[in-house]
DNA sequence: CTTTAATCTGCAACCGGTTGCAGGCCGGTC
DNA sequence: GACCGGCCTGCAACCGGTTGCAGATTAAAG
């Protein structure tokens, strides 16, 4: 539509008085072609600032140049943890944008396994990116079944068999406890994640690290356990000052739950951080806005994003799997 | 790839002993083709689980059955102007989703307009999506001449010719100033967003309007102007209290700004909401998640995405440009 | 029993690119 | 002058669908 002439290469074959199979040669560069020749039909293209038939291309080659990010439609509209999901989105986008690979969403409805095959055997999308989820296995498992390359943020496990990208949750959780410990905290608690949960695990690993290397105990009646949701933060930060009412520090390995940390820290009549000093995990834009800045660990998700597009495009052209550790950094606020 | 033998309706077409082209007609319920036949070929199909190549079909159609969403990529990573953007992407995603279309970012470089004829005339995309912007002039001008239908997140403004959706702006500033009202709130401040922003306009005439209902005067004293950042909410508030030291309530046309505003509120002494009540606008993830919880108006992500989707496909497809206005609501939480 | 129409199916062209292969043109060599 | 090889270019098939049109079949009408 619009006033454009020259839609097709064919157009421009006829422009350059040459056949159409020439000017495909010529515009993707070639080496059969007379570099004369190829000038002059690039010239002509740009004169009319062609664009090429991009779904006919990937047509022709067998490929789509897309890739899908699988997003868990939670009924209810969205969770903080889309939030992470949202920003490293964002993030991929950029990466993808330099390999010439386009970022498609993929809403998957709650129980229906069809999206795989809707979007891989249609040849709508060359591989998916998801995060971790819960479901991770199953859906993993119908994806390497279907041979298509997929790449997951979170950290690897025996039965994935697909890339992996994650941030390096062990130096996190050393970094965060290391920050409480430095800054003199003698009671420092853990809030973690679910036992199952891999990330929350090293985590809980990194802080037993940095306590032990700093000649503490590791005292059981310091940590319990969360689901990243608010509503956990504040009973497990209940628990806590139930049991150990002096505790003086806490590493809670979300910045959601860290918020519910702090409420029930505040209304308990204690400050934050002068009596509890609180370290969450994230970085989430909340934690930046967040009445009391939270003093968190970030997840490098620009660099994140940027590998999780390298390597799964990596994957699609080559097939190598490949696990990736990102490097995490401590954000000093407010709030330890 | 994979065990999969069946990939082409040509596949089918042998399985059936029939032609390709009724493989075709079959699988589209073309009412050419006999019930019984159409039935058979179906029946092999879901036998298969067989998935028909959309870009081909696509290529055919000449259409994509795709959708850009336009994403102003800043250089910084996120601003929370983002946030609100990425929410309704993905309410816009599900909007799509039942019509048959996917929804495709699109990562525009600063000041590169070549986005347009890189998705559109390629053939990648049938249509944009995108947030109110500043620029939102030229990009509506460039997509316009080049006739490509796009919807817009935004006021209507008469140099923009396309589809636009918005909340109700004015009905937002009505519902959150006679909130302040109704609680009985003397001297109600108005923080407001950029003079040019015809949405904090219209916050502002509803502000306005409520006032004069309810018999108040308006004062230049109690009204500044922002600009949605976190910072200017602070500066704002303060200048509001310099001025008006007696100020009790606040509706603050932003989120973010009214976290940074309680922020300032807090910090002079006075307590929130029994000092000074603040009421704010989007109801952002960061509303609720904030240590003290928001009061805020609520715009209908949900629908808004919903409308957006099938605004933007129904100019696709008829041409048709529509204006939609989305009703709000007021969210009454902890701050006012 | 023919004519006509309605119903169904297949052929082949087409969408806009890519690519294997054949062939034309050129200069160099024997 | 004939032969050979390298460099370009074009033909035509192909990717996997859609669709206009023609033709076959059958039923209904005359």
């Amino acid at each position: 539509m619009g006033t454009k002439t020259v839609k097709t290469i064919e157009d421009i074959a006829k422009l350059a008085n040459v056949s159409k199979s020439t000017v495909s040669r010529a515009l993707n560069d070639s080496s059969l072609i007379n570099p004369e020749t190829k000038n002059r039909i690039k010239a002509i293209a740009e004169e009319h600032n062609f664009c090429m038939n991009l779904p006919a291309r990937n047509l022709s080659r067998r490929q789509s140049c897309t890739v899908g990010f699988v997003t868990h439609s939670h009924q209810c509209g969205f969770t903080v943890e889309d939030m992470f999901g949202l920003e490293i989105m964002s993030a991929i986008g950029s990466g993808l944008d330099v390999l010439g690979y386009d970022l498609l969403l993929i809403h998957m409805k709650p129980r229906d396994n069809s999206w795989a095959h809707q979007y891989f055997d249609s040849g709508r999308v060359d591989g998916f990116i998801m995060m971790k989820t819960g479901r991770g296995h199953a859906y993993s498992k119908l994806l390497s079944e279907m041979n298509a390359p997929f790449i997951i943020w979170g950290v690897p496990e025996p039965e994935i068999n697909g890339c992996t990208v994650t941030g390096d949750n062990l130096s996190g959780g050393i970094l965060a406890t290391e920050h409480l410990i430095r800054i003199g905290r003698k009671k420092i608690a853990f809030l973690g994640g679910p036992e199952y949960d891999l990330e929350a695990q090293l985590r809980q690993k990194g802080y037993e690290t940095a306590m032990r290397n700093a000649g503490r105990k590791i005292e059981p009646d310091l940590m319990v356990n969360g689901d990243y949701y608010l509503e956990s933060g504040k009973t497990g930060m209940q628990q806590l000052l139930e049991k150990t009412p002096d505790v003086d520090a806490v590493f809670v390995c979300g910045d959601v739950m860290a918020i519910g940390a702090i409420e029930v820290i505040q209304k308990s009549g204690r400050r934050v951080p002068e009596d509890v000093a609180v370290v969450g995990y994230d970085d989430l834009a909340i934690a930046t806005y967040n009445n009391l800045p939270i003093t968190t660990v970030r997840q490098n998700i620009q660099m994140s994003g940027k590998l999780l597009a390298q390597n799964l495009v990596q994957s699609i052209k080559t097939g190598v799997v490949t696990h990736v550790t990102v490097p995490v950094e401590l954000v000093v606020r407010k709030s330890a």
